[in-house]
DNA sequence: TCTCCTCGAGATCT
DNA sequence: CTCGAGGAGA
């Protein structure tokens, strides 16, 4: 069988800077580094509302290829203990319905979610792995400036954090949740409210990536389902953000500037923008440049996306 | 001065 | 992957 690997995996969740009433701890490990030719050996998740774990599931993972010994020098896994587990094929939708469309966090979780996002497609699930997540390595990063390393030792440590079995996947994940409590409690008590470094470390201009949609079902008439749309200027309407996040409901996909790929760029109005005061938005000229070349693009008016919207 | 965009440095996961 | 520096354009 031939599986192919999304170069962009497009549905991956947002990496959130946030701190959810309920989340699920995430640790895997795996046969080294490569999400391509590595293979998962054990997933850990804890469920926990209001900081207090509330479920578990952990299990080990039976690989295609034998584990090399430095693996089990690290992890102390050995091929003998996974010889009985189920393969990761197995494993994956109970996983998924452990965890539902929990917000996921963990350290480095791009490792983790880029593991388990690649095996969802090659288990035949199209849509990958969804949750958006939340990082302590980069929260750490940003709350201890002045540490040297983040590493999930060196936080461990920092915080005095008993870290003997770690690297296992059900160990770390208990390390994971308590740097999480201690970083959560140092944020608040440094900038007075979590509230407060949120307001301080969001991304100054919101990016279309950064919007996701919980719709798993699309109306398919629509003409903006799967068409890649980009905007511009102000909407009389919507804020740019509450159009975007219609669009993303829609089935459609949003982008921050027009490109090759885009199918729609909506014309909102620009006199009252005191840089372009009426003329023409960068986007708009890059879109008169491709439909000149025959890309297939189109500039709407607002009150046409508006018609387009209502046909739901 | 402000915003958008590109690019490179540095660091982490098994 | 994330962040920040530095350039381009207005």
């Amino acid at each position: 069988m031939n599986f192919t690997i999304e170069k962009t995996r497009t549905n991956k969740g947002t990496s959130l800077l946030d701190f959810p009433d309920s989340y699920i701890i995430i640790d895997i490990e795996t046969t080294g580094l490569d999400p391509i030719y590595d293979e998962i050996i054990e997933i850990t998740v804890l469920k926990v509302n209001q900081d207090k774990i509330v479920d578990t599931f952990t299990t080990l993972i039976k690989p295609t290829k034998p584990i090399n010994p430095f693996i089990t020098e690290l992890t102390g896994i050995t091929n003998d203990m996974v010889e009985n587990s189920p393969s990761i094929t197995d494993v994956l939708p109970d996983f998924l319905t452990f965890i539902k469309n929990e917000t996921l966090i963990g350290h480095n979780i791009n490792f983790d979610i880029n593991f388990l996002y690649d095996n969802f497609i090659k288990t035949g699930h199209e849509k990958g792995l969804t949750n958006n997540f939340v990082d302590t390595l980069r929260l750490g990063r940003k709350t201890l400036k002045n540490l040297k390393h983040h590493r999930l030792k060196d936080l461990a440590a920092y915080y005095n954090i008993d870290t003997t079995g770690a690297h296992r996947s059900t160990k770390d994940c208990e390390i994971t949740y308590q740097v999480y409590l201690h970083l959560k409690s140092q944020i608040k008590k440094e900038y007075g409210s979590l509230e407060q470094f949120l307001r301080q470390n969001q991304p100054k201009t919101f990016t279309a990536s950064s919007l996701t949609t919980t719709k798993t079902e699309f109306n398919t008439d629509n003409p903006l389902y799967n068409k890649y749309i980009a905007i511009t200027g102000t909407l009389t309407k919507f804020t740019r953000k509450e159009a975007m996040q219609i669009i993303l409901d829609l089935g459609g996909h949003c982008e921050d500037k027009v490109t090759e790929k885009t199918n729609y760029l909506i014309l909102g109005n620009n006199d009252y923008n005191p840089i372009l005061r009426g003329k023409k938005s960068s986007k708009l000229k890059k879109a008169e440049q491709l439909k000149l070349k025959g890309y297939d693009i189109e500039i709407l008016s607002e009150n046409i996306f508006y018609d387009f919207i209502s046909q739901s």
